[in-house]
RNA sequence: GUCCCAGUAGCUCAGUGGAUAGAGCGGUUGCCUUCUAAGCAACUGGCCGCGGGUUCGAAUCCUGCCUGGGACGCCA
């Protein structure tokens, strides 16, 4: 149980016995919040309840927070309670409770901050999903590194999590792509072949029809058109898959599951959700197409389903995958990460997903916003048309996984991002991204030293460690458990950078202040609380890092 | 024209109903005999885009405007 439900229930029964007193007379509660309060001499937490119950209590605030500050008791982990004017209620937690869970933390090992918020809730979280027409593009990496923290922030919060990439495999797109592959293939083997007007102009295509003619030769040329279209493009398709999860693993992101779009015609999915459409009445023939009624769920126009030609959009079977996701696999709640350009996407996939009965809450959809990429002062370009553009790979190969993944992380995926080579590229006090893994690295030398001089510090008394520097360090790791929750609730994972900063700067202070291994025998009980202290960081470290992605280094180096 | 996102320190961004608005970078100045100076300490720097409203209290909510980016297809 977080401290901050503790406090809140020490609240809670407070006010029922001031009501029992007669101190307080209202009729309804609003309902308790806890919050960290900015400034440090307000304590750990501070409630404001004083202040929303003043009216209808038809009292002071004041007067009120001193009535339920008295209400409540201190106990093992608050020291103390303490009304603040105008109205507030401060809690501080006790200095030896917070010692004690040094040894909490040692004892959680790498499940510290694990909670059982998402009750095993099965939970989707969808993202990337690039149509396998092209190796994955700077613009999807952001959506990518979200997509992958969020999920292992849900992890450890207690969901079940599926991380799930739709593999767009059917359509026209897919068909450009087949004939692109084609085209370069004959070119290859010097037959006269044109890319179609649609067609991919990127060098990888060329790459994959080479690759083809290593494996297979000729023989796709003694085939007619439609035919070896269809089997290059099987070819084709399973390697420009392969190449898309080898870039995603460049910046750290795994699936547990790839979903291909034709499995949803094949396994009738597709059949089921429209035949679900049509018995709520929510399909209209219309100039020889057929239309979703998603104007009268809200959205601003209809939208087409399945063609006049007879086939169905990439709407229509994203309505199919919708019905798979909540019917078919019966996850309770999904989230989708959408490039800004799927934004106009967002209100037909709600009406969509309500018009099958489904709650709306249970779909939500992120939009990861648009990134600029810059090299100090100038604009990087990146066009996927012209075939130049800037890949993921590139991107990683330049700046590295770890600075990749802080530097999307770090800004709240709704708002568009500049993203600067160059101050990620540097490796110097400039990045804060090696603020933060030097102090792990800081962190591995100690305990290298510890364990190098053959120190056993089982016996360490973590009740000598009341300095502030050590209980500001234990304060900032104790704020990770309720941090996981907080990014899990609200899906906004841009919280653990700036936690992971905290962190440091906690341990940094630590470390400048609190010599651990002293060289005086005096100090040898003090020593030996204090390795005790940095083992516990240690873990609190490696569990920020691993949540975002990130490596944590033993060691660091200058060059 | 309609819809979405944004506007906070010189730059990039946190903070989204509370108490004195923060961080990194930049700029100025100090600190390495002792577990790594990719660190620490100090200073510098703000009509929170503008106007109105709601509230005991607004950077945060509502509304109008201004500025920038994006989306509006029988493409995906």
């Amino acid at each position: 149980m977080l401290v901050r439900d503790t406090i809140s229930a020490a609240i809670s029964n407070a006010l029922e016995r001031a009501h029992q007193d007669g101190a307080l007379n209202v009729d309804s509660v609003p309902s308790i919040e806890v919050e960290r309060p900015n400034n440090p001499e307000h304590g750990d937490f501070a409630t404001n309840l004083p202040l929303r119950l003043a009216r209808a209590a038809r009292s002071n605030p004041l007067h009120l927070a001193e009535v339920i500050a008295a209400r409540v008791p201190t106990g093992p982990e608050i020291a103390s309670v303490t009304p603040a004017a105008p109205g507030f209620i401060n809690f501080r937690l006790n200095d030896h409770w917070l010692q004690d869970q040094v040894e909490a933390v040692r004892a959680a090992g790498d499940s510290f901050g694990a909670s059982d918020f998402g009750a095993a809730r099965k939970i989707m979280v969808e993202f990337v999903s690039v149509n396998p027409t092209g190796p994955v593009h700077v613009g999807h990496a952001r959506g990518a590194v979200l997509g992958s923290a969020l999920a292992n922030a849900l992890h450890a919060a207690g969901y079940a999590v599926t991380r799930e990439y739709y593999v767009n495999d059917a359509g026209s797109q897919m068909e450009a792509f087949y004939r692109s592959v084609w085209a370069r293939y004959r070119q290859a083997l010097g037959q006269p072949a044109d890319l179609p007007d649609n067609g991919y102009h990127g060098d990888y295509i060329a790459g994959i029809a080479a690759d083809i003619i290593a494996a297979d030769g000729r023989r796709y040329l003694d085939m007619d058109d439609p035919a070896a279209i269809r089997a290059i493009g099987d070819v084709a398709r399973e390697k420009m898959v392969a190449l898309i999860r080898d870039d995603l693993d460049a910046i750290g992101v795994r699936f547990d599951n790839w979903f291909s779009e034709r499995q949803l015609f094949r396994d009738a999915d597709y059949d089921r959700a429209m035949a679900r459409l049509r018995q709520g009445g929510h399909l209209a023939e219309r100039s020889g197409a057929l239309w979703f009624n998603s104007t009268a769920l809200g959205d601003d126009r209809d939208n087409v389903v399945v063609r006049s030609s007879g086939e169905p959009t990439y709407f229509a079977s994203d309505i199919a995958y919708h019905f798979n996701k909540f019917y078919g696999r019966s996850f309770e709640r999904v989230i989708d990460i959408w490039g800004a350009d799927h934004q106009g996407h967002v209100p037909r996939m709600k009406a969509a997903v309500a018009a099958m009965d489904i709650a709306p809450e249970n779909l939500t959809v992120l939009i990861s916003q648009m990134v600029t990429l810059k090299r100090g002062a100038e604009t990087v370009r990146a066009s996927k048309r012209t075939g130049d553009f800037v890949t993921l790979r590139e991107l990683v190969d330049e700046v590295g996984l770890d600075a990749c993944r802080y530097f999307f992380l770090a800004r709240a995926a709704s708002t568009q991002m500049e993203f600067d080579l160059e101050l990620a590229t540097k490796e110097s006090s400039e990045n804060p991204v090696y603020y933060v893994q030097y102090a792990h690295a800081r962190n591995a030398s100690i305990l290298k030293l510890a364990a190098d001089r053959a120190i056993d510090y089982a016996a360490g008394d973590v009740r000598l460690l009341d300095s502030p520097h050590e209980l500001t360090l234990i304060r900032t790791m104790l704020r990770l458990p309720e941090l996981i929750v907080q990014v899990a609730e609200n899906l906004e994972p841009h919280h653990l950078p700036h936690y992971a900063m905290e962190l440091a700067t906690a341990f940094h202070h630590f470390y400048e202040n609190c010599r651990v291994i002293s060289a005086n025998p005096d100090d040898n009980a003090l020593t030996l609380a204090r390795l005790k202290l940095v083992a516990a960081a240690q873990i609190a470290f490696h569990r920020t890092l691993t949540l975002m992605g990130m490596t944590a280094p033993d060691r660091m180096e200058r060059t």
